[in-house]
RNA sequence: GCUACCGGUUGGGUUAUCGCUCCGUUUUGCGGGGAGGAAAGUCUGGACAGCGCAGGGCAAUGCACCGGUGAAGAGCCGGGUAUCGGGUUCCGGGUCAAAAACCCGGGAUUCGAUAACAGAAAGUGCCACAGAAAAUUACAGCCCCGGGUCUUGCCCGGGGUGAUGGUGAAAACGUGAGGUAAGAGCUCACGACUAUGCCUGGCAACAGGCAUAGGGGGUAAACCUUGCAUGCUGAAAUGCCACGUAUACCAUCGGCUGAAGGCGGCUCGCCUGAGCCCCGGCUUUUCGGCCGGGGUCCGAUGGAGGGUAGGCAGAUUGAUCCGCCGGGUAACCGGCAGGACAGAUAAAUGAUAACCAUUCACCGAAAGGUGGAAACAGAAUCCGGCUUACAGACCGGUAGCAAGU
RNA sequence: CGGGACGUAGCGCAGCCCGGUAGCGCACUUGCAUGGGGUGCAAGGGGUCGCUAGUUCGAAUCUAGUCGUCCCGA
C-alpha cells in the first residue's frame, strides 16, 4: 500500500461500540506511562474492514484542561503514525487484523521523545505476542 | 528616567519535510479554508425547536434613581443623588513673640473612583456581652407631696423627670435663650432632617426657593410591602431513513363471529359436560378409544417493556466583522461599495528542523557570539452581554524615588 | 451538553434555615488503676470553618465571585 505514514479516519477507532467491546474483551498490556488494549481479529477483504485500527486517550481525572488532553492525543497519534509500518507488514503476513487503544497513565504532560519511546515499546511487545 | 499599581489595545512571523480535517475540481494529483479574546465559568438575555395555553387570582423566581440604546437583558451610554479620595481657593482654631510653614475643622469649586441606589412614617421579628433602658424604658441621681423621728439629716410610701452618670457598634435632633419644684421641643430663635403643597429650571430623576406639618435608633444581602417582568423543557430539543426486537402484559376504542353452542371477550368461571377444532401415530371391520403436537381472534391509540447507539437534516452567512461617509455628548443608528467568515463527532487545526523579530543572562571596548524564555488557554446549535484567567510589547492615568529647568 | 450536592480538629460528622459561646465520636498527650499490656476512669492539647470580596456593630452562618471534590441524566 501507498502512504505508509498516513493515519486517516479509516485507520482510527471511531465506533463507540467497537471501543467498548475492545475494553471489555481485549487483552491488556502495561508499559511505563501507557496502558494498551488490543484484540486480534480475522481479516476478510469482502467486508470493508481495516487491517490496523488505532485510538488514543487520556483521563480527564488527571488532566483537567482540554488543552492537555488534546496535546497527549496528538503526540500519541504522531508517534503511532511514524512507527506502525513494520507492524502492518507482519499482520499482512499472518492475514489478521488488529485493534489497539492506548491510554496515557502518566501524571504529567509528556514531551514528544517520551511518547515516541513508550509507543515504540508497546509496538515491540504486541509484535512479540503475535508470534 | 526608573519602580509599583490601575485601565485599555495586541495576543509573533516566514520557509522546508512528513501528516490531519472540510470544500472544490479532477482523478489519485492539484487548489483553497481550518480555534479564542476569553473558545472557559455556565452567571444572564434571546434566536430556534417540541409540548402546553378561555379569562382572572394566588404562589414561586428575578429585577428596582431617571432618561436613552437595543431583538432582549442583572448589559451598555448619558444624567442625578450619596459616600470616599485628591487638587485649587476662602474662613475659623491650634503650635509660635509674630509671619511663613505645618496640623485640625468647615464652606465653595473642580477632577477621579465606588454604589444589589424603591420602602424602616403598613405590620412582625432581631439588636449577644455591657448597660437603668436597645424603643412606650427610671438603676443611681435630682425635685415635689404625705407619714415617722427632737431639728440638720435619715427612713418608709406615693408621684414627677430623660438634663447628669457610666456602658455600648448604636442612647431618643444640634446651639443659644426662656421656662420650671426639678426638668424636658415644653416654648421661642437660628440651623439640620423628613413629609406634603405651590413656584422656577429640567423630558425625568432631581436641584433651588417659599409655606405648612412633624419628632421618627439600626437592620429589608431578616420576614415582608409596593411596582414591573416571567408558561414549561433544552440540540441527548426536534424531524426523517436504515438496522433490530416481542405487543408477553395493562387501559380505551373499533371490527369480528369461527375450523368451534352462548356469555364473560377465549382452557375451566357459569349455563353444561376438565369442552371443542385441526394434524400425525397406534389400535379397531366401522363407530370409537389411547398417545403426541398445534390452534381456540384481528386491528388502532396510549402506558409499560424490549430493541437500536448507525446515517441525514437541525448545523454553521448571521440582530456578523472590517473600511469609508453622515447623524448623535455617548452607547448606538443609517447609508455606500468591496472584502472576510472553521465545522470535527473517541471529536481535525499537529510533529520535526532552520531563520527572522521580542526579551533575559553571560562573554566582549564595539561589531557580534553563546545559552535560555515566550502567558492564559482548545470550538461542539448559534448570537448579545457579564464574570474570571493571562507572559511579553505598546498607549494612558495615579503614587513614590532620583536628576534637571 | 445539561442538572445537583458537599468543603468545619489527623479521620468521620453536627452547628448554618432564624447571624453573637465552634461542638460530638474515634484518634493523640498526661495521670490513676495493673507485675506489664488491653479495657476502664479522670484531665488536657489541637481549628485561616476551602479561598477572596461585600452587607452588618458583629459572618462558619446572609450575598456575590472563585477554587476543589463527588454524584446524576442517552
Amino acid at each position: 500500500m501507498q502512504m505508509k505514514k498516513s493515519l486517516s479516519k479509516k485507520e482510527r477507532l471511531k465506533s463507540r461500540k467497537q471501543i467498548d467491546k475492545l475494553f471489555k474483551e481485549g487483552l491488556r498490556l502495561n508499559v511505563p506511562l501507557l496502558r494498551a488494549f488490543y484484540v486480534v481479529r480475522p481479516f476478510s477483504v469482502s467486508e470493508r474492514s481495516v487491517r490496523l485500527q488505532f485510538g488514543v486517550g487520556a483521563s480527564s481525572r488527571t488532566f483537567k484542561r482540554a488543552v492537555d488532553r488534546n496535546r497527549i492525543k496528538r503526540l500519541g497519534r504522531e508517534a503511532w503514525r511514524l512507527q506502525k509500518e513494520p507492524f502492518f507488514l507482519q499482520l499482512e503476513e499472518l492475514n489478521k487484523a488488529l485493534d489497539v487503544f492506548i491510554i496515557y497513565t502518566g501524571k504529567e504532560l509528556p514531551d514528544y521523545q517520551q511518547m515516541y519511546a513508550s509507543v515504540a515499546e508497546v509496538i515491540k511487545k504486541i509484535g512479540g505476542k503475535l508470534k
